[in-house]
DNA sequence: CAGGAGTACGGTACTCCGTACCAAGGAAAG
DNA sequence: CTTTCCTTGGTACGGAGTACCGTACTCCTG
C-alpha cells in the first residue's frame, strides 16, 4: 500500500490539508474502482479508467495503491494490527480465549462493513487472483494465532502442532461463520447478532475439542457430547467437572466395560 | 493449463509423435524455468528467456502453461484428482480415516518429489504471488475435505461447522508436518519415514479432539491425551469401546459422580 | 496424385499492469 | 524575494498475457 504519503502526512499537522486531499484521492479512487468493478468486472476495468473516474492521473492511482488488487483489500494490515494489539494485551500469556476474541475482532470488522463486505465477497469470488489473495490473508491470521498460542499449549516454534491445529480450527470456524453471513440474503442487526452467536458457538466447539462422529452419535449430558466413529470403537467423553482425569480413569474404564 | 492440445493429441493415435513432442516441450520449458528461477529468481526471469532456454518460442510457452505461475504448480489438479478418487473409493460414506488417508496421498506426493519439492518451497517463499497461489490450493483441499466429511458428521451443506472444523484441522496438521519436512536440512528415507509417523500422530490428535491446554495439563495414557483448557474445565478422554454410547450414559454419569 | 482439414509452431502486434523518471505547480521556510 | 519540499500528471518502457496470421506438416478423401 501507500507507505510514502500517509505516515508523513499524518505526522505533519501543518499538512493536514494535504492529508485530507491525499485520503480524499484514495477514497475517491476506491469508490470509483468498486463502482466500475461492479459494473464491468475486475479484469475489464483498467487502472486508467479508475483514475479518470476519480479525476486523478494513473500515476496517482499507483501512489495510492501498490497494485490493482490492493484496491480490493484495503484493511487487511489494519485489522491484523488490531488483532496483534489484542493479543499483546493478554495479561500473562495468550490463551485460546484471547485468540477467539481477537478473531471476533476480524468478524466484527466485516459486520461493520456490511454491504461493502458483501460486494467485495461477490467480486473476489469471480477473480482467481483475488481469491488467491484472500486465501493468503487467511494463512497470515492462522500463523499469527499459532505463534500466539504456543505459550498456552506449552510448545515452541518448530514443535507446535497443537497450536497449529487450534489455530487452523479457529480460522476455519471463523471463515465458516463469515461465509454464511456474507452469503445471507438477509441483512440487519439480528443477522449480525446471529453471526456473533454462531461464532461464539463455533469457538466453543473448538475449545471443547472437535468431537466428531456420525449423526447417530448420541449427544449426551457430558457437555460436548459423546460419539463413536462408525465402527471404530471410540468413545469420546468430554468432562466439565474439574475432576482429576487420572483419578477417574478406573471408574470410566469400568463403566465402559474395559476392565 | 493447456486445454487445447492434450485432449486431441491423446485421442489421435496417429499423432502420438506430436504428443510426445508436446510433452517434451512442456518438460523442457519446466526444466529451463526451474533452473533460471533458481539462478536469478522468479520475477527476474522472463517468459521469453525460459522459452529461449528451452529452444521454443514464447507463444509455445503460453501454449504449455496458462500463466508464468502455472510453471511452478504443475501437479495440483492431478493430486487433487487422486484425492478425490480416494474419497470416492470410500465404502459407504467418507470417514475421517478416509480423509486422513487422502491427505496422506498429498504428503506422499511431496515426499516422492523430494528435492524438487524443496526447491519449489524455497521459490514460493520468495514471491508473494506464488505464496498466494499456494494458500489458495490449501483452501481447495480444505473445501474438498469439508464436503466429504459431511456424511460422517451428519451435516448438510450450509450447516456443516463440524466438517469445516475437522477439515481445517486436518489441513493445518498436514501443512505443519509438510513444512517441517520441507525445511529439514536432512534428507533420506528415515526423514521421510519420520514425516509419515508425525503425520499419523497429528491425524490421531485431530481424531481424538483438539486437546488443548497449558503445559501443565496432564498428558495421560489415554491415547489422545487429556488436558484441561485453562479454566474452562474441559477434559477430553478417549477410550476405545464398541458399545452404544447412549447405553453407556448412565454408567458414565455414575462413574463421574454426576448421579 | 491434388486438395482440404486439422494441428503445431513461431513471430508480430497489441493491451494492460507496474516501474521509473521528469517537469510543472503550489506551498512552506528562510 | 529565493530556495526547498511536496504533490501531481504525463511519458516511456519492460514484461505478462492475448489475439492473430502465416508456415509447415500430417492425414484423409475424392
Amino acid at each position: 500500500m501507500s507507505e510514502t504519503t500517509s505516515p508523513s502526512a499524518s505526522t505533519a499537522p501543518s499538512t493536514s490539508s494535504s492529508t485530507s486531499s491525499s485520503a480524499s484521492a484514495r477514497d475517491r479512487l476506491r469508490a470509483a474502482a468498486f463502482r466500475l468493478f461492479e459494473e464491468q468486472g475486475f479484469e475489464a476495468t483498467t487502472t486508467g479508467e479508475i483514475a479518470a473516474a476519480a479525476g486523478v492521473g494513473r500515476t496517482t492511482f499507483f501512489r495510492a495503491f501498490g497494485t490493482k488488487e490492493d484496491v480490493v483489500f484495503p484493511d487487511h494490515d489494519e485489522v491484523l494490527a488490531r488483532v496483534n494489539a489484542r493479543l499483546d494485551a493478554a495479561l500473562d500469556r495468550v490463551t485460546l480465549t484471547d485468540v477467539t476474541e481477537a478473531t471476533g475482532l476480524v468478524l466484527g470488522h466485516y459486520l461493520a462493513e456490511g454491504d461493502l463486505a458483501r460486494a467485495r465477497y461477490r467480486l473476489i469470488r469471480q477473480v482467481s487472483s483475488l481469491r488467491d489473495r484472500e486465501a493468503a490473508s487467511t494463512v497470515r491470521y492462522q500463523r499469527v494465532f499459532r505463534d500466539a498460542l504456543r505459550g498456552w499449549t506449552g510448545e515452541e516454534a518448530g514443535s507446535d502442532l497443537r497450536a497449529e491445529l487450534l489455530a487452523g480450527a479457529v480460522v476455519a470456524g471463523h471463515n465458516h461463520i463469515l461465509r454464511a453471513w456474507l452469503r445471507s440474503e438477509e441483512t440487519g442487526p439480528e443477522v449480525d447478532a446471529r453471526a456473533r452467536r454462531d461464532f461464539a458457538a463455533a469457538m466453543a466447539t473448538v475449545a471443547s475439542g472437535l468431537v466428531a462422529g456420525p449423526a447417530d452419535g448420541a449427544g449426551g449430558g457430558t457437555g460436548g457430547g459423546t460419539g463413536g466413529g462408525a465402527g471404530d470403537g471410540s468413545t469420546v467423553v468430554v468432562l466439565r467437572s474439574g475432576q482429576d482425569p487420572a483419578a477417574l480413569l478406573p471408574a470410566l474404564r469400568q463403566a465402559l466395560g474395559l476392565e
